[in-house]
DNA sequence: CTTGACCTGTGTGTAACACACAGGTTGTAG
DNA sequence: CTACAACCTGTGTGTTACACACAGGTCAAG
């Protein structure tokens, strides 16, 4: 039997983690020792070397607690699983894109501030930077 | 003097993010009515439009409040102002390089995942298509 | 027995909203 | 003037995946 401590390090996972994971449900223990202390076999290391591997693969933990729990009750998670994952490749290349944008945008503004001097502000201007940025009077609407 | 919803017309933002911005002390009514209605001014409105200025170039918001809290007291935040975005543009493109490997990995477990079948969990495995991933016996460690 | 190091469970804080809810306001119809 | 519907109001709570803090428990050394 493994204590949190050693089940963390079983599975290679920092304790303060698997603390949450037991928090939220993700996964439990197998025994209980008189003084409240969680007690681990084995299988629980691997089953949270199993959410370590999803997460890496970018499931959520909401959706990893759904795939064990279909796996428990016997029902295949692969369709949900490929589902997923296909969503996930969609969302992702969008973030991907939108951070890409942010990116340009402040490395454009770092450029153009070289050539400005800091200012004092008044009642108008908070910084002077900020609002001369393109897009400040003709609002670019770039939303989501 | 303009209502929560006439602000947020005004600055082009949805009243209820103008809502969360009143809550954390962003923003501030110039005034409330007797039956706890807040109003705003057009400066309120300016002020408002700066706020979203400074969030699409990257800031959060509680940047942006030290920059905003930092000009009324009349100190210039500009100083500030390209540090943080020098640090947020090195952040933002680790985190692109991160999601970026997400992303290959994703792929490349979606295309390995079309050779296979759905499989039914047994006691030793969950899902067979996540355990089959590359990186699940010998754990590359790639963390911050 | 005491000291110190370490480990335990749990309460709370984080970022930036999204949603829900009960009540208030306003416009229109009768 | 009233009834009703549409909309707007402030605020409580939920979200994600932890990180940190805290009071107390455990264990080995001396």
């Amino acid at each position: 039997m493994l204590t949190v401590n050693e089940l963390a390090l079983e599975s290679d996972t920092p304790a303060h983690v698997v603390r949450y994971y037991l928090r939220i449900g993700l996964i439990q223990p197998a025994a209980q020792q008189e003084n409240g202390y969680r007690l681990f076999t084995s299988h629980d290391a691997a089953r949270l070397r199993f959410v370590r591997m999803a997460k890496h693969l970018g499931f959520t933990l909401n959706e990893i607690k759904q795939i064990t729990q279909h796996a428990e009750l016997g029902e295949s998670p692969c369709d949900d699983v490929r589902k997923i994952i296909q969503h996930r490749i969609h969302e992702n290349r969008a973030k991907i894109e939108e951070m890409m944008k942010l990116q340009e945008r402040m490395e454009q503004a770092l450029e153009q501030w070289d050539l400005m001097p800091d200012g004092i502000p008044d009642g108008n201007s908070v910084c002077h930077l900020i609002e001369s940025v393109e897009g400040s009077e003709g609002h670019c609407h770039t939303e989501t």
